[in-house]
DNA sequence: TATAACTCTACTAAGTATATAGACAAACTA
DNA sequence: TAGTTTGTCTATATACTTAGTAGAGTTATA
């Protein structure tokens, strides 16, 4: 598994929305042009990241002056895995070991080979579905322009 | 890290070598043709793979109506994350946490995303860098064609 | 009704992956 | 020494993927 842009990209935009969740209201909505300069992502690639965010369930959106972006879950409930199979395709090293993307690979036929890189896509299968972009909120004092109320002696 | 084809067939292709690796001999050479027939691997392709595997001194060649190829070193000596790194470069997933393919990535300024795929490479780079290419070579007992002298009860 | 925001489709430019082609060089062997 | 076999090297091709950009359309609000 190696993230593309767009992965990243949509990983970074799920952490500025889950920065801004805010529980049941249906206000706080995100712009996409304010998510697009927070993170830097390049706007017009960023709104075609939301609509498959936005298919999958992942957001909700509203058109119109006030409109903007928000999630459609709780940030606990969505985890790294899903967003980088969503965007990336298999996490294993080589599909011929992917659960679900499977595909036949030269080394299909070398049993020891095979057994590593499944190895492999266990662990990082399990990592990844064990972090939510609830873990992956920035601490509050570690934001840029904060400073922590107390310092850690 | 995703293997490309080039990378699964240098794999192949060392194995084969290390199946047929007899010590310090300098006999016992295999034709490219050979390896390619047997691993089901494009010729061409497969002469390219093995000239980078030359230059980084895996293997040595001879010419001439009984040449052919054969390892450099002994493949206890080969680990499985060199192999993959000459092919495709970083273990890591995002080259913003590799150690000797770093880049700037997007979500280079998010410390816990940082941190979890750090995790990764590490897991990653450790899990391979402790595989060798003696320890790929299939049993005698699995072999195609070849019939286990005694039947495991 | 003007404007601000999201929606959708199409396009493109650059790079990468996966080879293929063919001339050349070296070594063996008859 | 002529011919054949095998490795060496460079160039080219082609398809696919990546990383965007462009622009017209839709909806909601003021």
């Amino acid at each position: 598994m190696k993230l593309s842009s767009k992965c990243e990209y949509a990983c970074l935009a799920l952490i500025y929305l889950a920065e801004h969740f805010d529980g049941d209201e249906d206000d706080g909505l995100s712009k996409i042009q304010a998510i697009a300069d927070t993170k830097r992502i390049p706007k017009k690639f960023l709104e075609q990241i939301l609509i498959v965010l936005k298919q999958r369930g992942y957001v909700k959106s509203k058109k119109g002056s006030s409109g903007g972006y928000r999630l459609a879950v709780p940030p606990e409930r969505i985890t790294l895995a899903e967003i980088i199979r969503l965007m990336d395709g298999a996490l294993a090293p080589v599909e011929s070991v992917s659960t679900y993307f499977y595909e036949p690979t030269p080394i299909e036929q070398e049993q020891k080979l095979l057994d590593v890189f499944r190895g492999i896509r266990d662990y990082v299968a399990a990592r990844l579905e064990s972090i939510t972009f609830r873990d992956l909120v920035p601490d509050v004092s570690a934001r840029v322009g904060r400073v922590p109320r107390k310092k850690t002696r």
